[in-house]
RNA sequence: GGGCGUUUAGCUCAGCUGGUUUAGAGCAUCUGCCUUACAAGCAGAGGGUCUGCGGUUCGAAUCCGUAAACGCCCACCA
């Protein structure tokens, strides 16, 4: 065996050997089950960072569970992504020349499943190089069969519950797709903007006017009136009157109402009902003309505006938003109707996909009503029958669920799944879409008989997400199948804050409306992964490394341990290189322990005690660690988790266990010491097989001989005996007092480094009354001391150390430096004596001693005893090296 | 404008219901070692008074109040 693990051609015959053998696989049978959902990536997205934390802690939850004896099932899959897999195949078409609007939709169609089967499952693929354990047989996708019925019958369910209308509403508008989007799909983003203050011509006073101030001083052509606080004073004069909308000619009435803030701007606001929510409420309330001034994309229309206006205008027709704000600006100063204009900081939505600024626009879109599954998905959160860690976004959930608003679903697109609604052919053409009966429109799952044309629009992707944990199995068309009721609920999900609402909450409403239970028990919200720089990964800032170049530099498990040590739930992780190198650091540790072992001659010779001691603290030490593990398991602190069993193998099993068992140069060693290290290596690399699998699966098989076919990840079956051994009691007393031994050998080992000692010299050590005699043989093992307890034969040249209150001597003749010695003693001393102040300060409050509890008031006791005794021990020893 | 969170060694973080030998870990740093498993290693060392202020208490990193900084979420002030 090569000194340094070597892992691109492990890992990927490990990977083989677990497709081959079907081990990931889960079929519903006896054992308890344990279900993850994957968070289905888009179908034609490429594996970054922040998949790698999430699939990896995915993976470790799901391979803990099958060592447990659990039937785990990690069900993976991909998301067809409506509008950001849409957007990718229209940039694909135009390089090639083709607009999607020259095309029909199956024609569209068409290219986008050709992109799809091009790239989808690309992530997938990636996501072996990982190490996911997912049931492959079981992948699945948004848009295949059993999912889309799922999502078309959910539709038609809802609908004839009344959850489902179609309506003539505000939405946000993303003029680039030319789509309504829902709410969470618009981003909020602080601009410095400038706040422009037009001059509005007072008709009845030519030559006075109403100061209006705007953001968007291209919206003028569809005003419609503008708004006054009544109470507002000095505003008064305007009441009544009406005004000449600048460089338009419209004359608009001045209305009142109290929305409009006392005290904002000029306590005059323009309504433009057909661009702005709250304009648009207004123009409800006084009912008023609703002038819609853009085509669907964002350019200027002046087929709808009315004749009224003054004809220059006609020029700003088909300009783009944008544009025309910078003339009609231009315009309006020439006409001096620009009374100022001033820098202001405002807030825009822009489209989460297209990053386009959001359009407020009227359209005829279908939303779910929300109110009745805000109440049914908020009282299982509040009273943890779904945990979230971290707890925190309990708050953030709830806020949400407390201030719903019904979701718009419907998108104007091709790619997803259409509508099942349904119009008479003849009643559409001459009513129209807008003023078509609601009463005859048919939501079926199939198309009806006779002379019927489908609504053009897709849905949300989010529509058949949240039907993921359920449509998995079947759940939908299949309700109560073998499957459902065995892998549903799923135990864990692992995702970012970012989905909360779109998708966490959306899969709790379904889950209890659906099966009438919560999707799953317990939340993971990961973090985001940054730069070290704390700035967020990034194609444009380059900052995003690739991950299967970490996974051929470092080694897939190396990359698991770098991207999950410093990743507690709901932190963001600062990603660096090195931490991936300490993990391959780690594997290499791993390995040369494993070759120590394995390199061992055996021979059938007496145990010595030493090893006999060795292997009876390390079972100690083993154990607890096991119970430890399985502790933050419970609390989902996996990065302390994997500390632990770190710090358990290279300190505890390769720092001092294996010093313990190691032969003598060329010695071998006795077989009951082998078998039992055999052993304890077979737990570590079970234990430790979840965060690192193929190292673990590697040297588990290189360990014993095993059967073709076996495998670490199945090596546990019995429920029960992982719980035993979680309960399993510790000996503490053991534990202690190898911990004693440990800090007597660091203590030689100082000696040594500080006095530039050999470890190959033998020196004496004195010391009298501790319990370390019990592992005499370990301490002349591991420190090379000779051990004396007859103090009078040594002489006062000595270095000297305390551990616990008893002091260890060793005579130093040729080595000593008094000056150095007493320094280090004198500084020992007023530590010491520092800290005796300290208890004696307590102890001397009489309140203290009244009030605090007796054990405590013990404890203190028990500290200046043990500091008096210390004290008493350094004097005597500096008295000697004095005199 | 609301709400939430964070602030502990150079960095990233533990420290749960206040008392467990005058604050812990990993990494980084420094010193000495190529010691026959591992220099992707070994041994040793240094380094914080816990963001500031005020309070509760016999006792506070830990509880309360307050200020500041940073971060996140929500919200229709044009």
């Amino acid at each position: 065996m090569d000194s340094k693990y070597n892992p691109t051609e492990i890992e990927a015959r490990w990977y083989q050997y677990w497709l081959d053998n079907k081990l990931f696989h889960s079929e519903p049978d006896g054992r308890a089950p344990y279900t993850i959902v994957i968070p289905p990536p888009n179908v034609t997205g490429v594996l970054h960072m922040g998949h790698v934390l999430n699939e990896t802690i995915q993976d470790i939850l799901v391979r803990r569970a099958r060592l447990e004896g659990k039937n785990a099932c990690w069900v993976p899959g991909t998301d067809h992504a409506s509008i950001a897999t849409e957007a990718k195949v229209i940039k694909r078409l135009k390089e090639q020349g083709i607009n999607k609007s020259d095309l029909t939709r199956e024609q569209f169609l068409k290219h986008a499943w050709d992109w799809t089967d091009e790239h989808g499952g690309i992530i997938l693929k990636q996501l072996r190089k990982l190490g996911c354990s997912c049931d492959w047989d079981r992948t699945a996708f948004t848009m295949d069969e059993t999912r889309s019925k799922a999502v078309i019958h959910v539709f038609c369910d809802l609908y004839k519950k009344g959850l489902i209308y179609r309506g003539l509403r505000m939405v946000n508008w993303d003029p680039e797709r030319q789509t309504a989007l829902s709410d969470e799909e618009v981003i909020y983003h602080d601009e410095h903007n400038k706040f422009y203050y037009l001059r509005y011509e007072v008709a009845e006073e030519p030559g006075k006017y109403a100061i209006v101030a705007t953001t968007r001083p291209e919206t003028i052509f569809g005003d419609i009136a503008v708004c006054i606080n009544p109470k507002e004073e000095k505003n008064q004069w305007l009441k009544g009157k009406h005004v000449i909308v600048p460089g338009v000619g419209r004359v608009i009435p001045i209305i009142e109402d109290r929305y409009v803030e006392i005290g904002f701007g000029t306590g005059c606001l323009k309504v433009t009902p057909a661009h702005d929510v709250n304009d648009y409420a207004l123009g409800q309330k006084y009912n008023l003309k609703t002038i819609d001034i853009f085509t669907p994309d964002a350019h200027l229309n002046m087929d709808t505006v009315e004749l009224e206006l003054q004809p220059n205008v006609r020029k700003y027709h088909g300009m783009d938003r944008f544009d025309c704000r910078k003339q009609i600006v231009e315009d309006l100063q020439a006409l001096g109707l620009v009374e100022k204009i001033e820098d202001y900081d405002n807030k825009v939505g822009y489209s989460e996909r297209t990053n386009v600024p959001i359009e407020p626009r009227l359209s005829l879109q279908w939303f779910v009503k929300m109110q009745h599954f805000a109440d049914i998905a908020l009282p299982p959160v509040m009273n943890d029958e779904i945990v979230f860690y971290p707890a925190k976004y309990k708050n953030t959930y709830r806020n949400w669920l407390e201030n719903i608003k019904d979701w718009c679903i419907s998108r104007q697109l091709w790619w997803g799944h259409r509508i099942p609604a349904y119009y008479d052919t003849d009643l559409l053409a001459q009513t129209g879409l807008e003023n078509y009966p609601d009463d005859k429109i048919i939501v079926s799952e199939t198309k009806p008989e006779g002379n019927y044309v489908q609504d053009e629009g897709a849905l949300d992707t989010w529509f058949s997400s949240w039907l993921w944990p359920i449509s998995l199995f079947d759940g939908i068309e299949n309700p109560g199948n073998k499957e459902i009721q065995y892998y549903y609920p799923t135990a864990d999900l692992v995702t970012g804050p970012d989905i909360i609402f779109f998708w966490v909450a959306r899969m709790i409403m379904a889950g209890y409306e659906y099966v009438g239970k919560m999707p799953f028990k317990h939340v993971y919200f990961t973090g985001i992964v940054r730069d070290k720089l704390g700035r967020k990964m990034s194609k444009s800032l380059g900052n995003s490394p690739d991950p299967l170049d970490l996974i051929e530099r470092f080694g897939a498990d190396g990359v698991r341990m770098g991207i999950l040590l410093s990743a507690p739930a709901g932190n963001d992780i600062l990603y660096d290189d090195s931490l991936c190198e300490q993990g391959r650091n780690f594997c290499n540790k791993i390995w040369n322990c494993f070759r120590l072992v394995k390199g061992f001659e055996v021979a059938d010779i007496e145990q010595p005690k030493t090893a006999k001691d060795a292997i009876e603290w390390f079972e100690a030490k083993l154990g607890e660690t096991e119970a430890e593990v399985a502790d933050l398991f419970s609390k989902y602190r996996l990065s302390e988790a994997l500390m632990a069993i770190y710090k358990l193998y290279t300190d505890e099993f390769s720092g001092w266990y294996l010093e313990m068992i190691k032969p003598a140069y060329q010695q071998p060693i006795d077989r009951a010491t082998y078998e039992a290290t055999l052993a304890f290596f077979d737990r570590l690399l079970r234990l430790l097989h979840p965060f690192m699998p193929f190292i673990t699966e590697e040297l588990w098989h290189e360990l014993y001989t095993r059967k073709d076919g076996e495998s670490i990840m199945v090596a546990v079956k019995d429920v029960n005996e992982t719980e035993t051994r979680r309960k399993r009691d510790v000996n503490e007393t053991v534990l202690n007092r190898m911990n004693t031994l440990k800090e007597i050998v660091s203590g030689v080992r100082n000696i040594r480094a500080s006095k530039n000692i050999p470890q190959k010299e033998t020196l004496t050590l004195y010391f009298e009354g501790a319990d370390a005699y019990e592992y005499a043989a370990l301490l002349q093992k591991l420190a090379n001391v000779a051990i004396a307890n007859d103090k009078s034969q040594m002489s006062n040249n000595k270095s000297t150390f305390l551990v616990g209150t008893v002091e260890y001597a060793i005579p130093m003749d040729a080595f000593i430096n008094v000056e150095e010695e007493l320094k280090k003693l004198e500084a020992d001393l007023a530590h010491q004596q520092g800290f005796l102040r300290g208890v004696m300060a307590k102890l001397s409050n009489e309140r203290f001693v009244a009030n605090a509890k007796p054990e405590i008031v013990e404890l203190e006791r028990k500290k200046k005893a043990d500091a008096e005794a210390r004290i008493a021990s350094l004097e005597e020893a500096i008295k000697a090296l004095k005199g």
